[in-house]
DNA sequence: TTGTACGCGTTATCAC
DNA sequence: GTGATAACGCGTACAA
């Protein structure tokens, strides 16, 4: 029985629901044998003290004299409920430019429908190509994509993490900052079942599903052709020790060395903290020491691309004297002089394939087990290191 | 009084607060004359239906024989509880590893202190170093910043918006797509005093604080540029003509003609989509013509760097044939071959003055009047238009 | 200073 | 099918 009044007698008993009219509900007196409708527009029943009031179930429900549970599932096409019900109620829905308030939905469900992101910045192409893939994938899910990034600060990134995980975000995809070395701020989530998923610098001492490039492959690939352009003396400039990608991408020139029997030595392998002044100060050490250089591999491009320029204004030529080659494909890479060779480790598709993994995981659930994968790149050969064709 | 069972007497009137004792609230039972503490850590009272339960203020209060509402307080170091149950009630959320729920915060105090922003994409560095400078003002001021972008489709536009303001933030920083055209989205929401403010993009029909960039006076700065090294004949490239941006950078490309007494040739007018094949066509138009051109303006970064790579290619000479010249200064601008002068318009400087307007508004609340502010940019010269040096 | 009780908007779980 | 009503976790008048 509604809990309707009856417009005549003003009883509430002895109203009955009595079919549809025109989208809306009808009701019928037994007492009065009277028909009619509710009219939301006019009444305000209480002029609840908050302004902007948003329309509510509550607002539909009382509109049409049917109950908020009842209202809440006709607007989900819940099974039990009739048709026309739901014809009716989304129509008052609609009418009353309703939008379901999804902090209640979350708060209630415990379900935000939201992946939080954590880079270290969102500056670079390399970064916002892999966000651009995630958003790809996870909106097509419905799910939401909210992004924070760390400045490469490790207070940043766990301040962020703590954030997000404050019921904003069903889970974490996560590329660590460069400065974190402890992971307790993923452990804590991850014993609790949260799905997270690692790209790029991921935390080897954790269970989780992670996305890496072909950092050693890629880097193999770009000694290799360093190589079989003549160059026997290639210095390799990488990144903070600690980090898992920076090994990596050393270990694929190491691996290309071995391959063509030239001796890899030490002298040759720098480190750099990926800031611009790091990576310009071991090309001077570099260029200020008697030590025979003919190739420099930086493992990112924004560094190559500087070393570059540095080089150029010392009035060194490239490739002549020097190739010049790297790792990350951006953009840039192609119009500067000569144009950059490098690995293209298809950062696009790294932040499908990061998405994809926390979806999988959504979905098996208890019975997830992480996996890693590895997106394949290419090598793309341009001018810094073709020295045949200048023959 | 406390809702305290004491543990020998088992009753709850009996039981008195007295004092603290390590930072632990302790009780009296008048009538056994038994001090106790209430330890929190062996006792699961309701074994609560969901697994991993975040400890809530529930839990705490139980813990500690308090109100909820008291321990809500002394989290938020409320004035009217003591500095002694704050440090208590914070020693034992501490413990708990308690983080406040802020999805039922939102909910209750109907405020989110978060900010959408909705641009066109982020993959470049014009959009991403603008949300970098709101960030950085944002956070600074505890808001929090979530991020859509609408890969410049309306569609896409509207469905971010609707989805921020469904209880998601307090308001909005937008700049519109390139195809936006009707602002009904922003309008309706703008009726119910939600804060929104515009960047670049603006829209001129609605009463909101806006930022622009110097797009017409840092046009002027270029074409003045370009004309005092000699330049006659200078092409423009523009934008959607749609587009205040649009309108405005070609307008101060027009007032530098008129100043110079250059009669503007609306054969030298072109406009693009923005995208490269577009400009590239334009480009083409221009060399298959007759018409005598020394000097090409774009009005965006990446399109002028195509152009300059797509003249080199043409075996055109720059500076010495034809000038090139933009506005944007993408980082890129300065490493490729000729540099590109451009007027750069400081991005970020933008980001920090939209995030500044957004909290004025919130701040000021009732009282608020929109304000557009203009941010001051500077022109670079580089070798792309740098005739003189050359004679 | 602290406690009680209700509102915030939805969903879920019962009854009917 | 539909209707009450209790969560969900927190903030807050109002009362004590």
């Amino acid at each position: 029985m509604p809990r309707v009044k009856c417009p005549k007698c003003l009883k509430v008993e002895t109203v009955l629901r009595a079919g549809f009219l025109r989208g809306r509900q009808r009701f019928l007196c037994k007492e009065c044998a009277y028909h009619f409708t509710i009219h939301h527009d006019r009444e305000s029943d209480k002029p609840t003290r908050r302004k902007n009031h948003e329309t509510t179930i509550i607002d539909i429900a009382k509109a049409m004299g049917l109950a908020v549970s009842t209202v809440s599932r006709a607007l989900r096409d819940h099974p039990d409920t009739s048709m026309q019900t739901r014809r009716a109620v989304k129509k008052i829905a609609e009418e009353l430019n309703y939008r379901p308030n999804s902090l209640a939905q979350r708060l209630s469900k415990r379900e935000t429908q939201t992946i939080g992101v954590i880079m270290p910045d969102i500056e670079t192409y390399f970064y916002s190509s892999i966000l651009t893939g995630i958003q790809q994938v996870a909106s097509k899910a419905g799910y939401k994509v909210m992004v924070c990034w760390s400045n490469e600060s490790h207070t940043d990134e766990v301040a962020n993490t703590h954030a997000f995980m404050t019921n904003w975000v069903d889970g974490l995809i996560i590329c660590h900052s460069k400065e974190t070395k402890t992971f307790d701020h993923i452990k804590m989530y991850l014993k609790k079942d949260i799905p997270i998923v690692h790209f790029n610098r991921v935390c080897e001492e954790v269970d989780t599903s992670k996305v890496l490039l072909e950092d050693s492959n890629g880097s193999f690939q770009v000694t290799e052709h360093l190589i079989q352009q003549g160059c026997r003396r290639i210095a390799a400039i990488g990144g903070p020790e600690h980090l898992y990608v920076s090994k990596m991408r050393l270990d694929g020139y190491l691996r290309a060395l071995k391959k063509y029997n030239i001796e890899p030595d030490p002298k040759l392998i720098f480190h750099s903290d990926l800031t611009i002044p790091s990576v310009l100060g071991v090309v001077d050490r570099i260029l200020e020491s008697d030590i025979p250089v003919d190739a420099i591999f930086s493992i990112y491009d924004a560094g190559a691309i500087r070393v570059l320029a540095h080089l150029k204004q010392r009035g060194i030529k490239i490739p002549e004297d020097m190739c010049v080659a790297s790792f990350g494909n951006e953009p840039m890479g192609e119009f500067i002089e000569p144009s950059l060779t490098s690995f293209d480790p298809h950062t696009f598709k790294m932040g499908e394939t990061a998405a994809q993994l926390f979806l999988d995981q959504i979905i098996e659930g208890e019975n997830f087990v992480a996996k890693t994968k590895v997106v394949k790149g290419n090598l793309v050969v341009r001018q810094s290191t073709l020295r045949n064709q200048n023959l």
